[in-house]
RNA sequence: GCCCGAGUGGCGGAACUGGCAGACGCACAGGACUUAAAAUCCUGCGGAGUAACAUCCGUACCGGUUCGAUUCCGGUCUCGGGCACCA
């Protein structure tokens, strides 16, 4: 007898639909449950997204049956690319585009019968949501903290757009591969860097797993060194120098400049100046792949010496781009003696390598650069100190002097915040020639896209916008004289930083998000996503909500306080693509086992966190499972309960509950079939299992598989849903079995087994232990008997 | 190069805090029911070995600690991820 999945699942969303199981009461809190939002792609969901969807449903159904009401929430983040370049191709608007998506991932999305909260549904592309976008930018613009700046900036060519460090990986577009090179543009900037301090600081708190609070932390990159002035020998310049080793300013031998930095102009002399523009600009025009991959130094120098500040030596100085502008200060002191790349350098351009720091005391010649700590030698007063006293005592000394002072650096960028593209949200600012750079009114809010003739990017670094003049050309808020909107639009982050907030009431149209909904819902409990976005899309929502924080809109710090990162679903060995031909889509298997099938067995292919391959034939055990489970109830005579049939019940209450607080899903199916089939044993047996036992089992299933467990709860006689449950409670004392196993090891060596009962005391049970292997020990003289509690005997002999 | 993870049967994976390695499932093989099939049920399923037991080997590799190691320590290899001339 085969169950009918595809009846059961429409009567209990129809019935779901009628009567609402996810309800407010006063006696309920409010939990937040967050799925990581998708952007509406034309190519639908594939088993891979299913994957994280499902997760936070069981587990937002899991936090029902603990008397929370839920908000589970589903939005698009549907700016950017992809529908852009569509729009190019097809000559329609993006909008339509993204509109015909988001349906098709609606009804998808329907037949995992999530418990979303459809009437609260965003669009970052709604004028009433980006509106919102818009007030942000104003308010960091207000602040100082969006700013413009005329710079090198990551280019990619084939998206023909600005990118923030984020966003290039490995030297290449994160978005389509293209190999980014550098190009100087006017651009929005928001200075993140004010919040460096903080974004690292505050991961200590929250309950995220290491490796993504260890991504954040690295890729803020504190580092504590000093900040050390050298002067120009004969110009009146000073160079400044960020070093992590002021230890080892004695053994400074030469001084290298980036290629970009500013004072190159000035100290360069005359007969070297041909010299020095050649290889200035030729490091403008290396990309960052480059740049990274020729690991041969090369430099120029500058024909000028700058002065050791300790010993009033002359350092040559040289460009090189081995030196990065925009780490840092954009210029090094050069240790070759102590630091690797220096040392190479100083090799290739035959410069002194004078060893400051020493293992043992002694000088020798240096083979390669020594880059540990010792003992200090050529160094002064400060000879005999270790390195690790003199990396303090050094700094301070220079302070007094006023040469120099102990400092902190990051290696976290500011964010390159436009996009001179115009599937995005303006920037609410225009330019005015008498008043310069404002911001526009509040009440003026949300500028609008405009409609286009062409989507097609200029390529010039003028967004399509600019040509466009009846929406740029506008009048001064401030003075009402002409001005010019400004043309590039917000990157695709803009509207993903701070939504988690919106979602309470999406239709709030006096502000952001009210005191009470912030009260009642944030911040987020759980949010479940992808770990691809470690530190690009939660790095920038944490900054945000600092923000915001800041200027009193919310009144906490941190956007999430769990996180939970799920694995990619792999097919061959390859994360799903189209382009790799090996998508899964989730409709048919709907269609061939249930929408319960397929949602356990996305758990069941293995640890949530983890990649797992996925084999379409593995659906079939949880289908069987389900139809086993089934027969196990409907055709159950109810019985007394008896002690075994309580007893199992109690197991299975702990085990699949511990399983699920430590979120392993993988092991939770796995026990509800291993409990399963015992239950089918036992009421083979006894001709039936008690009732209280079936409503156990069914409880803990709902989250897992609510349509069956709706329907077989009915089949038992209940009335109301089983999701006024509460999930159920064991007894540890109920779950003990009378008799336990006892392995008995020989050295160590499984030798046999044997039944104790579970209060027998331990002498007992190593006389019982050698009675069971007596045939084995004979011969042989025990040295020692070990027992350990509960589990096992083992008798070393020899 | 540096920093994280991982490596267990034909496959996905399990093993709490150092205590029976391979739970649960897939695939496969044999059997029962059936005219037959589907469905269901039963049995077997790491390797060597045996008629069957016994026994030995086995958690990437080498070594160590321990009565006892998939688990802890040292080293090596492979795969995946992050960072990458970060001063």
């Amino acid at each position: 007898m085969q169950y009918n999945y595809n009846a059961i699942e429409q009567k209990w969303r129809k019935k779901w639909d009628e009567n609402p199981i996810n309800t407010a009461s006063a006696n309920k809190k409010n939990y937040y449950c967050l799925d990581m939002f998708p952007y509406p792609s034309g190519n639908g969901l594939h088993v891979g997204h299913w994957r994280g969807y499902v997760l936070s449903d069981v587990w937002s159904r899991y936090q029902i049956l603990h008397g929370h009401h839920i908000l589970h929430p589903m939005g698009w983040d549907a700016f950017g690319l992809p529908a852009e370049n569509y729009a190019i191709s097809k000559k329609v608007h993006p909008a339509v585009a993204t509109e015909e998506n988001i349906s098709n991932f609606k009804r998808q999305l329907q037949e995992i019968s999530a418990i979303y909260n459809w009437d609260k549904e965003i669009n970052t592309t709604d004028p009433n949501y980006y509106k919102w976008t818009q007030w942000i930018f104003l308010k960091m613009f207000e602040k100082g903290l969006a700013y413009e700046k005329e710079m090198p900036i990551n280019w990619c060519p084939s998206c023909k757009t600005g990118l923030a460090n984020e966003e290039v990986k490995d030297g290449e577009c994160d978005r389509c591969g293209e190999v980014v090179t550098k190009k100087n543009l006017r651009q929005w900037m928001l200075k993140i860097t004010e919040y460096a301090e903080r974004l690292l600081n505050d991961l200590d708190g929250l309950d995220w797993s290491d490796k993504v609070k260890k991504m954040q932390s690295d890729w803020i990159g504190k580092s504590y060194g000093a900040e050390i002035d050298f002067k120009v020998d004969g110009l009146d310049e000073e160079i400044k120098v960020f070093t992590t080793r002021p230890d080892t300013l004695f053994g400074s031998t030469f001084m290298v400049l980036a290629p970009e930095h500013e004072l190159v102009s000035k100290l360069v002399t005359d007969d070297k100046k041909a010299e020095v523009e050649k290889y200035v600009f030729d490091a403008s025009t290396k990309s960052s792949v480059d740049r990274m991959t020729d690991k041969e130094k090369t430099g120029v120098f500058l024909g000028r010496s700058a002065v050791n500040p300790l010993n009033n030596e002359l350092l040559p100085i040289y460009i090189s781009d081995y030196v990065l502008a925009d780490y840092g200060t954009g210029a090094i002191m050069c240790v070759p003696a102590h630091d690797e790349r220096d040392f190479e350098f100083a090799k290739k351009f035959e410069l002194p390598i004078v060893p400051v720091i020493s293992k043992d005391g002694e000088v020798a010649e240096l083979e390669e650069a020594f880059t540990e700590e010792g003992v200090m030698v050529n160094s002064g007063e400060f000879d005999g100190l270790k390195s690790s006293e003199a990396k303090v005592k050094i700094p301070s000394y220079l302070e007094e002097k006023g040469i120099g002072k102990k400092t902190v650096n990051y290696k976290l960028r500011d964010w390159v915040f436009s996009r001179q593209r115009y599937w995005g949200e303006p920037i609410p600012v225009v330019h005015c020639k008498k008043c310069g750079v404002v911001g526009v009114k509040e009440e003026d809010l949300p500028i609008t896209l405009p409609e286009v003739e062409s989507y097609e990017p200029t390529g010039t670094g003028e967004s399509p916008l600019a040509g466009i003049e009846e929406w740029v050309n506008t009048s001064c808020p401030k003075c009402d004289g002409p001005a010019k909107r400004e043309t590039n639009t917000m990157p695709q982050w803009a509207g993903s930083s701070w939504y988690f907030l919106r979602y309470p009431n999406p239709h709030n149209d006096k502000e952001l998000i009210s005191q009470e909904d912030m009260k009642n819902w944030l911040p987020v409990d759980m949010y479940v996503g992808g770990i691809e976005h470690a530190v690009l899309h939660l790095l920038y929502a944490r900054f945000y909500t600092k923000f915001l924080y800041d200027i009193g809109v919310v009144d906490f710090e941190e956007p999430f306080k769990r996180l939970f990162n799920q694995g990619m679903v792999t097919k061959d060995g390859a994360k799903m693509s189209k382009s790799k031909g090996n998508v899964v889509s989730p409709d048919e298997l709907v269609q061939n086992y249930g929408c319960d099938s397929l949602r356990m067995y996305e758990l069941f292919i293995g640890p949530p966190e983890l990649d797992s391959e996925w084999d379409d034939r593995g659906i079939e055990g949880v289908h069987r499972f389900l139809n086993k489970l089934w027969r196990l109830v409907t055709t159950n005579s109810p019985v007394e309960a008896t002690k075994e049939m309580e007893r199992t019940r109690h197991q299975l209450i702990y085990n699949i509950t511990q399983r699920m607080e430590s979120f392993s899903l993988n092991t939770v199916v796995s026990g509800f079939m291993e409990y399963t089939n015992k239950l089918t044993d036992i009421q083979k047996q006894a001709g039936g299992l008690d009732t209280e036992t079936l409503k156990a089992l069914i409880t803990l299933l709902a989250p897992f598989v609510p349509h069956i467990s709706e329907e077989l709860w009915e089949i038992i006689g209940e009335t109301k849903s089983v999701f006024e449950q509460e999930w159920s409670k064991y007894d540890a004392d109920k779950m003990k079995e009378d008799e336990i196993e006892i392995v008995v090891q020989i050295s160590g060596k499984m030798a046999g087994k044997v039944k104790v009962a579970v209060d027998a005391e331990g002498d007992f049970i190593i006389n019982a232990a050698k009675d069971a292997i007596s045939a084995k020990l004979e011969g042989k003289t025990i040295i020692k008997e070990i027992y350990v509690k509960g589990r096992l005997v083992n008798i070393v002999a020899k």
